[in-house]
Parts: structure tokens; C-alpha cells; sequence
RNA sequence: GCGGGCGUAGCUCAGUUCGGUCAGAGCGCCGGCCUGUCACGCCGGAGGUCGCGGGUUCAAGUCCCGUCGUCCGCGCCA
């Protein structure tokens, strides 16, 4: 089809370009029939135009619907004043339409596509299956282009202090380690195959090995785990790694792109965001004491405190007996809580329940304290109260547990109050360094050492030394980036001595055989020269989430896939045909 | 793997408590009217396997059982 090429874009015209003919290409956006006038609102990637037809002067108006394709050339007019609409950037011009052609019809839509309200409720699968409807959104498009400025920004920053951009393998082998593999059956060897990479993590490590120094990669990952709101089955980092460095060098470098390519979104988007300032720095061991989890939200304080040597000496048997078999007694503050109804604070006994909690005591802080204050003394209930650090009128909750549910109960249950009292502040964006993970942690149900991090994490120089004796006490040379309670990025110094790499595979419970076949590549390839080195790998989906202000990882990906990995647009996964089967060697086994 | 929410017109939802004028609304769509709208307005109309299957009942959108889909969460996510 033929038409004619447009001079403007219709977002960007102005009473300075009124007297000029121009030709707009576009998406009827909306129609407004008066009868003896129509108005169509033009849109195109940069904003929307209203254009006026004289019916007396066209045949075929009708064909005018909701996003058919338009060129249209006509002579830009200034609206009278009364008719100016304030609301849009164009508005107070419009296009004389002089001909017009519809270069695409279409069909009745599945939603409404220029009513971003009515698209508020609209059904998420609904919307993935007609994206290209779905991203023909403002909204959308901001969205994306948000996402695109950030990795603009990152490759931008990184170029500029000499790092090279490389492309490593989607085809790869698997590491049973860690999630689950998505599998590529190999045509030529049936029964042998393909991993999708979760993180090109081996990869940038020999390219340290292999001098590149300085290098990153925006990513694609892939995990076949569950999904949540803000999981993917393939999702994209920002992967970087650098040889000769220490811990400081990563993080003073991370947090320096970080807050640049944040602080730049911000002005340049105007989003509603106030300044990232500089990321405080707590240990692992601090995070778990004061708010029980690794990866607290320090938008507010709040901060968790343990009361297991009173509770040892004190005549309440649920907290006796919790201190005495080896467990804690743990509480978090609500802050004027004491003027919950007896409802809501039910309500936070049933939250604290759903995550494993068998209680919720509570104690509120008055003249005349109630709650489990009767099994309490006075001296206990103020040794209490001053560790809580509260005051009158404040709610004290608590659970009593083996340490690991306590923290898992609490540290929601601290994120829970703050919601409730407006302390999520959703203008921040405030990020923190989570230092000194352990190397290692006890794995109950397989009766082993895990790795924190991932088998590759160098332990901290000093505490080498522990690591046959002592190994929970290994701390690791770790490093995490949260943001508002989410984790956004991890990284690590990485081991460069083979030896030290064996024998924490060994101490992992890999043993040489598997070693041997399992990472020999790696571990040859360190004998050859490995420099020290590290990196950091920072999620781009949750990036563009945080400035977005996205509760949902869909909203930041231009094709995402719902709830079990399916994709509703291409209707994948899907089956093959009996050839793919057989030249793939292939069965299905009947269940 | 588990728990909870949702599933009724193209879209968003009401109706499910307590089975019986209960096939409904707004938007969209179609037709008509309309010279300054911008969520245009007004009049009229079409449109439904109440997710699917089974059961109870004289009678099921409504109750029971099963199943599928989706959303949120738990487990999982080196």
C-alpha cells in the first residue's frame, strides 16, 4: 500500500507549527462523531493529536474505528481558546484534516486499549495474549522505554571505564546445583543435552582467566522454579566481572552505577522518586539480629529484638519452654498498637500463623500492661520494654521458636506493621549493602554443607583457617544489594586457587570424582593462571521494577509468560511433531 | 507439591447469603440523531454453554463432588 511519509510525530506538535502542512502517520486512538464534525484523536509513539474532519467534505468516515491505521495530511490550526484541552501537550492545536487514508482496519478489540483505567482490572492473561494490543499503551511504552534508558545507562557507565560487553553461550550444560534446569535435547547424541544458563556464571570467570579484565553482560537467565510476582522463568541481569580486585572495588563501583543510572531515570522520566543516596552497609549478622532476614526494607526502623534470657528465667511456660529446647523468644514492635481492636490484632495472629508461627503473644505497654503481662513480673515486663525500646501504648508481639521460624515470622510480620502504619515510603528507594554472609550453611534435610552464595565464593582470607574445623563460622568475601526488602543483587570474590576450590567442593559434600567431572573445566582452567577476581550480577527486571514502581515483574517485560511458564501469545510450550520426536530419539514415558 | 481468591455478554462487574421474574448494569459493538467535542451527548438494538464434567432436586449461575484456567502466597529459587 501506498502513503505518504510523515513529517511530525503528533505528540510533538505545537502552536509554533501552526500554518504548516503536515502528514501524520498513526492509530486512531479515538473517535468523536458530532455529526456535522468528527474529531479523531491521532496516536503515535510520541503522544496523541486531535484531528478535525468536515463530513461535508469525505466519503467513508465510518471506516474510521478504534485503532485502524491512519495517514492523514492536513494543515495545522490553533483551537479557539474555549476548545483548548489542557490536558494533553497538543492541545491547544488541531490538524484541518485534507485527506486521510485508512492503511489497516480493525477488528473489535478484546479490551478497551485507549482507556488506561478500564485496563487497571483488565485480566493479565487477557492482556499478554493480545501484547501487542496491551503494549500500545502510554503506560506500557513508558514502562519498557524506563527499562531501556536504565540498560542505555548501564552500558553507557560501563563503557566508559573500560569494560567489554561479551555474549556468552544459551546452550550450555547443567548444574544440578541450585534451581532447576530448562533442558535442550541434543539431536546427535539422544539422551545427552543442552542447559539453559541460570546465570552465565562460569562463563565470566574464565573470562577472567582469559585476561578480559573488565566484563559484563545484560543476560538472559533462565530457572524453571516456581514463579511469583516478581519471578520470571526467564529473566535478565546485569552480569559483571573484574580480575585483581577486592571486595571494596565491586561495591564502590556498583553502588557509584547504581545510584548514577537511578539518579538519571529519575530526572530524566521525572519519576516520582526521591534521590538514591548512598547505600549503608550492614553484616550479615546485623540483618539477622535487628530485622530477621537478609534482606531487610530500612525504609523504617522497627527493629526486631530478643528477649530468650528472660524469657529462660521467667515463669510464662510457652517462652520457658521455647528457651529451654533450644529455641528463641523473638518480638517485633507495633508502634501505638496498643489501640488495635482485639479483631486486628487476631488478624496478626493469623498473618504470623501462615508462616509458621504456632503464637503470637502479646504484650501492650500501658500503666496497667496486659496481654501476657499476668505471667510476667513487673521487673520482666520493664527488662521487656526497654529492649523493645517502646513506649506507652505500644504493641508488643512475640513469638517463641526455633530461631529460623522466629526470623521468618517476624521479619514479615515487621514489614506487615510498617504497611500498616504507612512507613513503606513509596518515594524511596532505599538500597543497603548486606556484607559477611556465612561460606556455608547447615542443610538439615540433606544432612550437609550448602553454599550460601554459590560454590565459587572465596571465604574471607582470615577465616580460612576454620574452614575443616569450624565451617559454619566461615564468613564468605559476599556481597548483596537490597532494595526495599528485595533482593536485587548478589556477588562475590571468587576463589582463584584450584586447591581452595577443591576443598570447599570437598567440604560440600562433592567429592573428586564428581569435582573431576562436574566442573574440571573450571577447575583446569584455573590452573593455568587465574587472576583474583570478583563481580556482582544486579536483576534489570526488578531495576526498572523499583523505578517504575511495579508490584509485578510482567509490567516491566514486553512478552512475559503467566502463572506455569505458559505463554498465552504463541501458545508455548507446546507439542512436536512425531518427526521432532524421532530425530531427537525421543519417548514420551506413559504415566 | 500445598493454601487462599477469582471464573456470569467482547471488557469490567452485580446476582451465589437463604435454590424458584434471575440472565442484569456500565463500557464496547451495530443502527439513527447531533457543528466544537476531547470519557462527546441523546434514542434504539444485537449480544450469554453463568469455565468444564458429574451429582442432589419438581427446579441449579446459586447446593455437593471432581476438574481446568488464572491471580496471590507457602515450599522452592547455588
Amino acid at each position: 500500500m501506498r502513503f505518504d511519509q510523515r513529517t511530525h510525530f503528533a505528540g510533538e506538535l505545537r502552536p509554533s507549527d501552526v500554518g504548516k502542512t503536515v502528514c501524520l502517520n498513526g492509530w486512531c486512538h479515538r473517535v468523536r462523531d458530532l455529526g456535522g464534525l468528527l474529531f479523531v484523536d491521532l496516536r503515535d509513539r510520541s503522544g496523541i493529536c486531535q484531528l478535525f474532519f468536515d463530513p461535508a467534505k469525505f466519503e467513508g468516515l465510518k471506516s474510521l474505528r478504534s485503532e485502524c491505521v491512519l495517514s492523514i495530511t492536513g494543515e495545522v490550526v490553533m483551537r479557539s481558546p474555549e476548545a483548548v484541552n489542557p490536558k494533553i501537550p497538543t492541545g491547544e492545536i488541531e490538524i484541518r484534516v485534507d485527506n486521510f487514508a485508512v492503511l489497516a482496519d480493525c477488528d473489535v478489540l478484546p479490551f478497551p486499549v485507549s482507556d488506561e483505567e478500564q485496563m487497571e482490572n483488565v485480566s493479565e492473561e487477557l492482556r499478554i495474549k493480545h501484547r501487542y494490543l496491551d503494549l500500545r499503551r502510554p503506560s506500557m511504552y513508558r514502562s519498557l522505554a524506563v527499562r531501556a534508558e536504565c540498560v542505555r545507562l548501564i552500558r553507557e557507565f560501563l563503557d566508559q571505564r573500560g569494560f567489554i560487553e561479551v555474549e556468552t553461550p544459551i546452550f550450555t550444560r547443567s548444574t544440578p546445583e541450585g534451581a532447576r534446569d530448562y533442558l535442550v535435547p541434543y539431536r546427535l547424541e539422544p539422551g545427552k543435552f543442552y542447559a539453559l544458563p541460570q546465570s552465565p556464571q562460569q562463563y565470566k570467570q574464565l573470562l577472567m582467566v582469559a585476561g578480559f579484565e573488565k566484563y559484563y553482560q545484560i543476560a538472559k537467565c533462565f530457572r524453571d522454579e516456581a514463579q511469583r510476582a516478581d519471578r520470571q522463568p526467564e529473566f535478565t541481569q546485569l552480569d559483571l566481572e573484574m580480575s585483581f580486585v577486592v571486595q571494596e572495588d565491586i561495591l564502590t563501583l556498583a553502588e557509584a552505577m547504581t545510584r548514577h543510572v537511578c539518579n538519571a531515570c529519575i530526572q530524566k522520566f521525572e519519576l516520582d522518586l526521591d534521590p538514591v543516596g548512598p547505600f549503608p552497609r550492614i553484616s550479615y549478622d546485623e540483618a539477622m539480629r535487628k530485622y530477621g532476614t537478609d534482606k531487610p526494607d530500612l525504609r523504617f526502623g522497627l527493629e526486631l529484638f530478643d528477649v530468650t534470657e528472660i524469657a529462660r528465667q521467667c515463669g510464662f511456660g510457652v517462652f520457658k519452654s521455647a528457651a529451654d529446647s533450644g529455641g528463641v523468644v523473638r518480638g517485633a514492635i507495633y508502634p501505638g498498637g496498643g489501640s488495635l481492636s482485639r479483631k486486628e490484632v487476631e488478624k496478626l495472629e493469623e498473618f504470623a500463623k501462615s508462616f509458621g508461627a504456632k503464637g503470637l503473644a502479646q504484650l501492650f505497654i500501658a500503666q496497667e500492661p496486659k496481654g501476657i503481662a499476668k505471667f510476667l513480673t513487673p521487673h520482666e515486663i520493664e527488662q521487656i520494654r526497654s529492649l523493645a525500646k517502646a513506649n506507652e501504648g505500644d504493641l508488643l508481639l512475640f513469638v517463641a521458636d526455633q530461631a529460623e521460624t522466629a526470623d521468618g515470622v517476624l521479619s514479615r510480620l515487621r514489614v506487615e506493621i510498617a504497611e500498616r502504619c504507612g512507613l513503606r515510603d513509596k518515594r524511596k528507594l532505599q538500597f543497603c549493602w548486606v556484607l559477611d554472609f556465612p561460606l556455608v550453611i547447615w542443610n538439615e534435610e540433606e544432612n550437609r554443607w550448602d553454599a550460601t552464595h554459590h560454590p565459587f565464593t572465596s571465604p574471607k582470607p582470615e577465616d580460612i583457617q576454620s574452614l575443616d574445623t569450624d565451617p559454619g563460622s566461615v564468613r564468605a568475601d559476599c556481597y548483596d544489594i537490597v532494595c526495599n526488602g528485595v533482593e536485587w543483587a548478589s556477588g562475590s570474590i571468587r576463589i582463584h586457587d584450584p586447591e581452595l576450590q577443591a576443598r570447599v567442593f570437598t567440604l560440600l559434600g562433592v567429592n573428586e570424582a564428581t569435582q573431576r567431572s562436574r566442573f574440571g573445566h573450571i577447575l583446569d582452567a584455573f590452573k593455568f593462571g587465574a587472576p583474583p577476581h570478583g563481580g556482582i550480577a544486579p536483576g534489570i527486571d526488578r531495576l526498572a521494577m523499583f523505578l517504575l514502581g511495579k508490584e509485578n515483574i510482567r509490567e516491566v517485560m514486553a512478552f512475559p509468560k503467566v502463572g506455569g511458564g505458559y505463554d498465552p501469545l504463541m501458545d508455548a510450550p507446546n507439542t512436536i511433531d512425531q518427526a521432532q520426536w524421532d530425530e531427537m530419539g525421543l519417548m514420551l514415558k506413559k504415566p
